[in-house]
DNA sequence: ATTTGTCTATGACGGTGATCATATTCCGGT
DNA sequence: ACCGGAATATGATCACCGTCATAGACAAAT
């Protein structure tokens, strides 16, 4: 149980080439030239954070913008009574906070490393001044903002009307393309991007096993029918 | 029924003066000098829409920004099966589409006037450069848009956690803070907003009203009792 | 005045999935 | 090697709520 402030991750060197390569790969800077990812990559510091370790905490002002370098960060939202949903997996080249950079005020989300990580920061108002020279910047951040609202609303969607089990499918199909065929992921995991409970995740995923469509171990799902999958997940979501 | 191109809505004509005052009162515009409110103001035209006229429609491309300067307009997302769920409701000085005038691209959106309403538009591109022009009003939209990204999460959690009635009452609180004491809403609009059904909505509403929360007839909610409604749903949405 | 459609209202039914409980397996830490 | 915690697995229960059906009230239209 990764404790408030128990992992804040280990300042660690990597080099200027590294940091430019990984800003060419983010999207939120694509369309901007060399000299400007250079100007922002010259900005960046990198943070490391073991597997379970706390990137940023809900209620936290936003002091810095972060891409994820190398590892996997689950940035979710908990609820008083304790349900938690993850609303983003991030890996290498995504960032974990777009809002609240310019804001700057807490939001009701945390970030978590799923696995040994390394993580890039900017300043607040570094990344604030530099987004705001350039234009491209700001489109990319509204329209992706945009892919994220839309993904929410098509979740609440899928909880009025379908299924836990086609959710899950949904949901596998979706880490599917992103991750490939092997997901390392456990079904408390999977139940948070589907919106459902552990039992029932467990439950349905046994079903899935029947029909051929997936293996499962400890802590990962492989897929081995990726055309059924698709053809049963006719969606995808966004994360 | 309202026919997609069925209400296309009517040019009409309203004074630089009143755009400029509608500008000042739209949150999107806040922090701009006059001169700026006048020259956006300057861009603007209006258009006229009967009740259930549709403003715009799901995959159309945006074409302009929107803003409602009388009446209001339900924005909401509908599936391939035919839920629905409103997403905002619109009124004077709020703006119906943050997201594609930046991107252009459609959305899954569509937008219909629940009674006489004026909705003023700029033009895609004018808005577009005027934005980037005025950094205030990229950061405004920002973090509007991070409320709906946050709303929309909690919308999911609310599926996950609570019970029909308590959502049921947390929009009734909402839209109380919004429009006041008497709210002017079917049972069907209200299910939309709470993401269940008309039924299941009529029963509740059946269940406040004997517990002397609310009143109602036709097409219509009077809260009776706003303290008390307060208290039972903690929480408020944005809508 | 009659009709038509929308909105409200309520009953009956049945399934889904959350909750609680228990058992077993697997991994990591000491 | 042992122990403790986490993850998987599965059963039993039951309330919520979606669906279908029916009916009446009200408003607007012809």
């Amino acid at each position: 149980m990764s404790l408030q402030g128990a992992n804040l991750g280990k300042p660690i060197n990597i080099d200027f080439a590294e940091r430019v390569d990984l800003f060419k790969n983010t999207f939120v800077f694509e369309g901007l030239g060399d000299d400007d990812i250079k100007e922002i990559a010259g900005m960046a510091f990198a943070k490391r954070f073991a597997k379970g370790g706390s990137i940023f905490y809900q209620d936290e002002p936003c002091e810095f913008f972060h891409v994820v370098a190398r590892g996997l960060v689950k940035v979710s939202i908990c609820s008083f009574s304790g349900s938690r949903i993850t609303y983003l997996l991030a890996d290498r080249g995504e960032p974990l906070n777009l809002v609240g950079p310019f804001t700057g005020s807490p939001r009701f989300i945390s970030a978590e490393a799923l696995e040994e990580t390394i993580v890039v920061h900017v300043n607040r108002e570094d990344f604030l001044s530099f987004a705001i020279k350039n234009h491209v910047v700001i489109i990319n951040i509204i329209s992706i903002l945009g892919s994220a609202i839309d993904s929410a609303n098509g979740r609440i969607i899928d909880m009025i009307e379908k299924p836990v089990e086609q959710r899950l499918l949904k949901v596998l199909y979706t880490l599917y393309e992103k991750f490939g065929n092997t997901l390392k992921f456990t079904s408390n995991e999977l139940a948070e991007l589907a919106g459902t409970t552990t039992e029932s995740t467990l439950r349905a995923m046994g079903r899935l096993r029947k029909r051929g469509i997936i293996t499962s171990g400890r802590g990962e799902v492989s897929i081995t029918r990726p055309a059924k999958l698709k053809l049963l997940s006719d969606e995808t979501l966004w994360v």
